[in-house]
DNA sequence: TTTGTCAAAAATTTTGAAATTTTCGATTTT
DNA sequence: AAAATCGAAAATTTCAAAATTTTTGACAAA
């Protein structure tokens, strides 16, 4: 398999987010240097690269790690990603103009149809290749919902723990059968309802419901205070 | 000069938080390996390091630059330093305990310790020995605030957001004379009130204008809006 | 059984150089 | 003059091996 780093870093940076590695997995430079035809320090370079994205954890003289998986640190990245989401898409819903309702209309559009189809024939979300169109879909969904709050460092951020949130939640292996696609279709169109109509308690509301059932162990710190 | 990496990641880190390169400045691995007596590989290392911490800037291809300065840039620093330490702030003040009142008081008041001899004698700011002190003292009082918020990942993005905000505002070579340090006395003991007395809102606020001289060119988001 | 030691094995870091890509300036073309 | 071309120089990435550090497992001591 010969591959320039690019694909290298995006073909690891998928099988993190896939959980492809166990979490708290070891990655040995040496060993995956073989799966990809490359020297073992460009492997190196790489995860020190997904590190910045936090799929990867890097301790000093004892090398990476897949990002451990724990019930605090699911709620932790929940509870991070919901006060991002909420920050961002509140800052949108202030700034945002027409092109912002547009976007994120199509982007709810397309995703809403997606699910649609799962709700329908549960079948379809089985095939790997479909899932990933949910994947994209879902994340265009979100993404443009906070694109207008002005904060490019909000935005990476985002992004970063919204990637983090996937690897920690595919590891868990959910049921996203037929009444999976139900729940979150009324949740997606709550949220874009939401957002357009410029509520922003509604908006902040729906986004936390959109992401309670990921909180384990415990309830989200908002019902705990 | 002889130095093991640890060393030489925290030397370059305190070069690139006290402006010692300027902003955008071009950071050569194949330079840089004189100045420490390494390979050009570990300096490479290295700097891949101090991306996830946001100080410095790269691109395939094109290598390393220390995080460039601009009028945005500078404004979406300090916003999301304010937000990030707002809702610290908010959720240390609703689970922190008395241990946290205690700790916060003693960060204090070693702070206003430090700033009131700078106040009294702005020479004594001159000494970099001096602003070393005070910079710890700052960031450990900023970081005791947020420390029982129960979210790690909120509480390591602050740190590199503080940590980036600190790059660019020392960049901007403001004048650290008693005045300064004046202003700031007062608004870090509103900051302590107003969290010790829990009251939320007036802590929000006290944030806020603690940071605010930072904005430039523009208003602060909450005002704009 | 537990703890400690120590050498072998495995893994990580560092190196110096080769391979590749980008940058820069001079020259040519439009 | 402006834009495109080309080759040399500079910078970045990749490599394979050496140096260092950590881990492992066998054996001894408490």
């Amino acid at each position: 398999m010969k591959t320039d780093s690019q694909a290298i870093y995006a073909d690891l940076k998928e099988k993190l987010m896939n959980a492809r590695f166990g979490p708290g997995e070891k990655l040995k430079p040496a060993a995956l240097q073989g799966e990809y035809g490359c020297s073992a320090n460009t492997v190196r370079d790489i995860l020190l690269r997904l590190t910045k994205v936090g799929l990867v954890e890097f301790e000093m003289q004892r090398g990476f790690r897949a990002q451990y998986t724990s019930p605090d640190k699911r709620n932790d990245v929940t509870r991070f990603r919901t006060m991002l989401e909420q920050e961002g898409a509140t800052l949108s819903m202030k700034l945002g103009g027409i092109s912002w309702e547009a976007d994120l209309s199509a982007a709810h559009h397309k995703l809403s149809h997606l699910e649609r189809e799962f709700e329908r024939s549960g079948d379809l979300a089985e095939q790997p290749e479909n899932m990933k169109l949910w994947t994209n879909a879902e994340w265009s969904f979100h993404d443009t919902l906070i694109s207008r709050c002005g904060s490019p460092m909000l935005r990476e951020t985002y992004e970063n723990v919204y990637g983090q949130f996937r690897q920690q939640m595919v590891a868990q292996e959910r049921d996203f059968g037929r009444s999976y696609f139900s729940a979150i279709i009324a949740e997606h169109q709550t949220i874009l309802d939401a957002a357009l109509s410029r509520n922003v308690e509604a908006c902040r509301q729906a986004i936390h419901d959109h992401l309670k059932r990921n909180y384990v162990d415990t309830k989200p710190l908002e019902e705990v205070v």
